[in-house]
DNA sequence: GTGTCGAAACGCTACGTCATGTTTAGAGAC
DNA sequence: GTCTCTAAACATGACGTAGCGTTTCGACAC
């Protein structure tokens, strides 16, 4: 149910109010879910739609840009990146595909994301907090499941796992950043063209084919 | 030498100016370059840098968004992506990225790739133009390496190339989104750790170490 | 005369602030 | 417990600033 309610918010005293702190960040992701982009994600609307005042919205949030990358926060981070021991990496990987960006193909998730990355290219701290923040929580999950892979020796233990992460979120962010669908097909082919460099090898013989265990383990 | 001239311009007739249309895109440029990003790229500062009334920047581009697109298109457009022969599909993706991010890395190129992406963030429009212009010319190019290496007998024939490009494009632009240096050993390591998936092994083992002669042939 | 030129002013929208009067929670007096 | 006072939040509306895109102007080239 809205948080957003209809009659009039007064005061709650010296202490702010959750109620109107719910009601605008509420808003806000209304306004970017229905526009599909930072387009038309005004801080009047925001105000107006969450049935506050301006004064309001800046006494919660300094900038625009502070109650975006709040809601951003709220949104995307709380996404769960840990992913339990499945026994393969190619399951865990496209676990972790699917719950990542099962979100962020849809709104109000694909509509923040968007707007994350345009604050990045127009905004150095922004852009640092992206990558210190956003990204990093999803590098630490592929980092666990890497290290997962080279104990249980799919992986070799000489593999640049830095690297690697660089080369598996590269792919879903560069499809998301073009528009194309990110769907669990393609992150599952992604995945088997890509372990198949990853993996140690077990047999002598690798062939260029993804088998069906790689892919559906 | 400075397009933009220390005189007055005047008119030139019932034709518009090149000079005009010229200095305006220096101006530009010179604005995105200083700045590192599109913040302080408005058409005031474009028209007065350029010595232009704003009128005339407008006669030529309809929106400061066309003039942009114009300037990224003559600056990132303009970037050579066909790679010759080289013999091998690493040295060749190397040759490629290297030209590319050579560019890209530097300014003013760097800056006017960011403002692209964050339009294209913005806008579906600006989003399909990066997808259909921008990429699009990046992929025929890597289309044709790995075309190549088929032929060569270097890569499967049952390569699904069109994923290939992603992973490929997927990874340096991710770490230019994320503000993170693309440079010349990075993309060799990438390529490395690639090949080892995308090629057809000649021999039936394939260890967990990058040889040398897929690094540098 | 037609169309471009630079300069200046305009309307519009949006960010962020300020002034106003109202409402409320909590602290202290009794 | 009740009353009073104060501090801070509340919504509303007006404001200053900045940027986009337009209009008007006199000057100039063809």
């Amino acid at each position: 149910m809205s948080v957003i309610e209809v009659l009039r918010r007064t005061s709650t005293g010296p202490k702010p109010s959750q109620a109107s702190h719910d009601a605008i960040l509420e808003a806000a992701e209304q306004l970017l879910k229905e526009n599909g982009s930072a387009a038309g994600f005004t801080m009047e609307a925001v105000a107006k739609r969450a049935q506050a005042g301006k004064p309001t919205v800046y006494r919660h949030w300094k900038t625009k840009e502070a109650l975006f990358l709040a809601l951003a926060k709220l949104r995307i981070l709380s996404i769960n990146n840990r992913v339990p021991d499945l026994g393969s990496v190619a399951a865990e990987l496209a676990r972790f595909h699917d719950e990542l960006w099962g979100r962020l193909s849809r709104q109000p998730f694909k509509a923040i994301g968007r707007s994350l990355l345009a604050a990045a290219m127009s905004d150095d701290g922004v852009q640092s907090e992206v990558h210190e923040q956003f990204a990093s929580a999803r590098r630490r999950a592929l980092r666990e499941i890497l290290a997962r892979g080279i104990e249980r020796c799919e992986l070799s233990r000489d593999l640049d796992i830095e690297l690697a992460i660089d080369i598996i979120s590269g792919f879903s962010t560069y499809r998301f950043l073009l528009g194309l669908p990110v769907d669990a097909v393609m992150i599952r082919q992604m995945v088997g063209m890509l372990l198949k460099g990853l993996r140690l090898p077990v047999n002598g013989r690798v062939d260029g084919r993804t088998s069906t265990r790689e892919l559906s383990p």
